[in-house]
DNA sequence: CTAGGGTTACAAAAAAGTGCGTAATTTACT
DNA sequence: AGTAAATTACGCACTTTTTTGTAACCCTAG
């Protein structure tokens, strides 16, 4: 990541949202509080620095709330925030809009015989 | 981009508009027809290699048509198809969801002083 | 010595940029 | 008239940049 001096919030949304984990991490979130150990039995192939990398940017991004409790073992836990809460659906909306427009794409999943 | 045999949606959907051309070419296309060139010029950063990987790929999704002219010059258009199009409300969505929660956000475009 | 949630340095892999080549016709120059 | 150059939309090989993975280390109470 770059600049992120793009005018466009187009641009710079996609430049949280792109990428195979942010839009997972989401989903997750949404089923509620998790803390990293959880996120990480939830989706077994991110590699742990993915996972900090990745819960970071969106915390600075404003989609995700990072809370520490101190004390042994360290915990700490994620949630999305308000506004990450109102992403939801949008991106919701994404995955519905790709399964009804099924027919209309080159089936990009088998055809590498 | 490796197997795009996720299952879920959200994930084959960000597969394809990951990054930083897919949305903003969207964008352009939304204009009108193009020309490759013309989107070229609509954005000046992109390689010539990056832009035909990424309408291919757009193409593929079944969002974008391209139209090859033979003659020489040659001359090939690009347009959204009607699955493109019902896509673009939902990436503006976005854009919105961005600009609304531009105050909850750590800013990332100054601080690196 | 373990658990939990990291950080850091280094390495591998993936994505992106660069520049040359190509086609047939038109335009430009001499 | 004859040759050179430009045009359009790439493909291909090669290099650079960016992203991701790996592994080791940190901290502290029990």
């Amino acid at each position: 990541m770059k600049d992120l001096v793009s005018r466009c919030p187009i641009e710079e949304v996609m430049q949280v949202l792109s990428g195979r984990w942010p839009t997972l991490l989401i989903y997750y979130l949404q089923e509620g509080t998790k803390r990293f150990s959880e996120l990480q039995r939830d989706n077994p192939t991110v590699s742990h620095r993915m996972l900090t990398l990745e819960l970071r940017k969106l915390e600075q991004a404003g989609i995700v709330q990072r809370t520490v409790f101190e004390g042994y073992p360290l915990r700490v836990e994620y949630d999305l925030t308000q506004a990450g809460m109102k992403l939801v659906p949008l991106i919701d909306a994404l995955g519905d809009w790709w399964m009804a427009t099924d027919d209309t794409r080159a089936d990009m999943t088998e055809e590498k015989v």
